[in-house]
DNA sequence: CAAATGCCATCGATAAACCTGATGGGGAAC
DNA sequence: GTTCCCCATCAGGTTTATCGATGGCATTTG
C-alpha cells in the first residue's frame, strides 16, 4: 500500500465509481480495478460495494478513506515544502472580509507584490464564517477576518483594530431619532453572515430596535449610496466611511466602547506548511501596520519564527 | 513522488549513508542511489549533500525529512485501521428483533465481548422487514430475525426455535372467551412491520375476530403491563413472557402447532464479505446456543470458512 | 420485449518501472 | 601509495503498471 494506492481508493470513493474515477485519474477503468483489487487483497477486507450504478464505500473503505486523504494532502505539502526555497515564489491564496479587502490590503499587496515578484497572488473575499471554513479546507493559506477567533487548527494573530461606527443618512443627527422610523428602518449589510451584522444588529436590539428588515448587497459602493438615500443604516468601520463622510452623504455616530471595537486578524491553519512566499506575506503585513500606523495600538507581536522542520504539533 | 519513495528518502537520512540505508532496506545500493537521484530530479532541489563518508541532508531535505516520517506512520495507521486479520478487531453493526434483543442475546453479548475485546458492537432492533432492509443496505452486517427469510441475496442461519405462545389478562382461562369482547378487545404489538403481529392477526382472524384495533408499544415492559390490565392480547414467544406468567400477570395459552413455532435465524448477505469480527460472532452465538441448550433442535450447520483473500466474487 | 446504455471484471500484450550485480571514480585513513 | 569505504553509473533481467478490447450484468430506453 502505497500512497499511489490511497489516490486512486480516494479517486473511486470520491467519484463513488470505477470508471468515472479512471477518467478523473486520466487513466483506464481497468487499471483503477486491478488497484482497487490490489489494495484490497492487501488489506484483506474489501473496500467497496459494488453494484450497478457504481460502488460505495464499505465500512473498512469509511474507515480508509480519511487516512487516504490526509496522506495525499501530506504528499502534496511535502512537495511544496521540499521544493520551498529562501526566495519566496509559487502562489498565495489570501481570504479577507471585503472591508478589509478594500480598505486596509491594497497598500499592503503593493508593498509584498515590489518584495515578491515571484509570486501570484490571489484575494478571495467573504464573511468571516466563510473564509474560516475556507483556511480549515486549504482553499487559502490565510485569511483576514473578525476577530475573536478561537479554534483549536488555527491560529490567529491580530493586525488592526477598528473602530466600528454607526452611518446613516446625513440628516440623521441623533441615533434616538431613529426610534421613530422603525418601521422603515432597514438595516444594510455585506451579506448574510457579514459579521458586523451581528454587532449591528446587537446594537439595535440594545435601542429597542428589533425585526428591522435586511437588505443585502455586494459592493461596498452600493451600501453606502443606499445608507446616503436614507434606505437603512449600516455598521462598518470608521475608515471605510470615512470618504462618504467627507463628502457628505453619510452621517457617523459613535457607538458604546463595547461594541465599537473589533480587532481584525489574520488566521491560518497552524498544522500547516507555512511557505516562504506565505511568511513573506505575513511579515509584510505586520511591518507595514506596524511601521505606518503606529498610533494603533495592534497587539503585532512579530510572527513567532515558526519550527519549519517539525510543522505539526496536535 | 510517492510513500515509497520518501520510505527510501527516510532510511537513507537515518542511516547517513545510501549504502547503509540499502541493507536496512533489503535491497541495492544502486537501487537506493537511483530513487534518491529521481525523487531530486522531481522536486528540482538536492536532498542530499554526498561526501566520501556517507551523506547529510540539505536544507530541503531537512524540510522533507519530518513528512516523510509523518507519512510513513500515517500509512501504517491507516493499514492498521482498514486491516482485517486473524485477530478480530474494527466495529460490527447487528440487527435484532426486540424480543430476541430482550432475551437472548445478552448472554450471546457477554460472551462476544469478553472473547472479542478489541470489537465495537452496535446492536439496532427493528421489525423482520426493517431488518432484512437493513442487511440488504449494507446498514448493518447480519441480523436475527423471524424466519423463514427466502432471499436470493441473503443467507439464513436458524439459530433457536422460539414457541408463541398467546397472552392475555390473567383471568381469561379460555381462549373461546375473547370472541364475547371482540369489540373492546385490542391487540398489542411492538410496532407496525412486526411478524408476530402478522402471526396473531391470522390466529385470531381464524377464530372469526377481525378488524380488531392495534396498540402499538416500545417497550416490552410496557406492553406486558397493558395485557395483564386486560387492554388487549400479544403473541410473544414464551420465554419472553415466562416471568410474567410466574407473577401471575398474564395467563398463557398455546396456540395450534402450525402457528405455535417461529424459528429465529441470523441473517446477512450472501455476497458480501464476511470479517473475522463477524465471523467470530456467528461462531459465538451458534456455540453459545449448540451448547448451552443442546436440547434445542437448531440446524446449526457451522458457518463455512470463507475465502478470506478473495474478498470478491459476484 | 428488445436494444441500448452504463458499469465493472477479466485478459493478453506492451511499456514502464524496478531491482540486480558489476564496474569505476574519488576522497579519507593507514 | 595503497587500502578502504562510499557513491554514481551501466547493462541486464524481472516484476509491475498500463492499455485496449471483450464480456457479463442490470437498468433504462425505444
Amino acid at each position: 500500500m502505497d500512497s499511489g494506492d490511497l489516490a486512486v481508493f480516494a479517486a473511486v470513493a470520491k467519484t463513488g465509481g470505477i470508471t468515472r474515477a479512471a477518467q478523473a485519474l486520466n487513466t483506464v477503468q481497468s487499471n483503477v480495478t486491478h488497484r482497487i483489487q490490489m489494495l484490497e487483497a492487501e488489506l484483506g477486507v474489501p473496500l467497496f460495494h459494488r453494484h450497478t450504478r457504481g460502488v460505495t464505500l464499505t465500512s473498512a473503505g469509511e474507515k480508509l478513506l480519511p487516512y487516504a486523504e490526509r496522506i495525499a494532502r501530506l504528499i502534496g505539502e511535502a512537495r511544496e515544502a521540499a521544493a520551498d526555497g529562501p526566495v519566496a515564489r509559487g502562489k498565495i491564496i489570501i481570504g479577507s472580509l471585503e472591508t478589509t479587502a478594500a480598505l486596509r490590503l491594497p497598500p499592503v499587496l503593493a508593498s509584498y507584490a515590489a518584495a515578491c515578484p515571484e509570486v501570484d497572488i490571489e484575494i478571495m473575499t467573504g464573511t468571516t464564517a466563510a473564509m474560516i471554513e475556507a483556511v480549515l479546507a486549504h482553499r487559502v493559506e490565510a485569511a483576514f477576518v473578525a476577530g475573536p477567533v478561537d479554534h483549536p487548527d488555527l491560529v490567529a494573530l491580530p493586525v488592526v483594530e477598528e473602530e466600528l461606527v454607526l452611518a446613516t443618512a446625513p440628516w440623521i443627527d441623533d441615533i434616538a431619532k431613529l426610534r421613530d422610523r422603525a418601521g422603515q428602518l432597514k438595516i444594510v449589510v455585506f451579506r448574510a453572515g457579514c459579521t458586523y451584522r451581528v454587532y449591528l444588529e446587537r446594537l439595535l436590539a440594545a435601542r429597542g430596535l428589533v425585526d428591522v428588515r435586511r437588505l443585502e448587497f455586494g459592493t461596498l459602493d452600493g451600501l453606502i449610496g443606499c445608507v446616503a438615500a436614507g434606505i437603512g443604516v449600516t455598521l462598518l468601520p470608521r475608515a471605510v466611511l470615512a470618504k462618504a463622510e467627507s463628502e457628505g452623504r453619510v452621517a457617523l455616530h459613535a457607538v458604546p466602547d463595547k461594541d465599537a471595537k473589533v480587532t481584525t486578524v489574520l488566521v491560518r491553519r497552524g498544522d500547516s506548511f507555512v511557505s516562504t512566499a506565505l511568511r513573506r506575506f505575513i511579515e509584510t503585513a505586520q511591518d507595514f501596520w506596524r511601521d505606518r500606523a503606529p498610533e494603533q495600538k495592534v497587539a503585532a507581536a512579530r510572527i513567532a519564527p515558526q519550527a519549519r522542520h517539525s510543522p505539526r504539533k496536535r
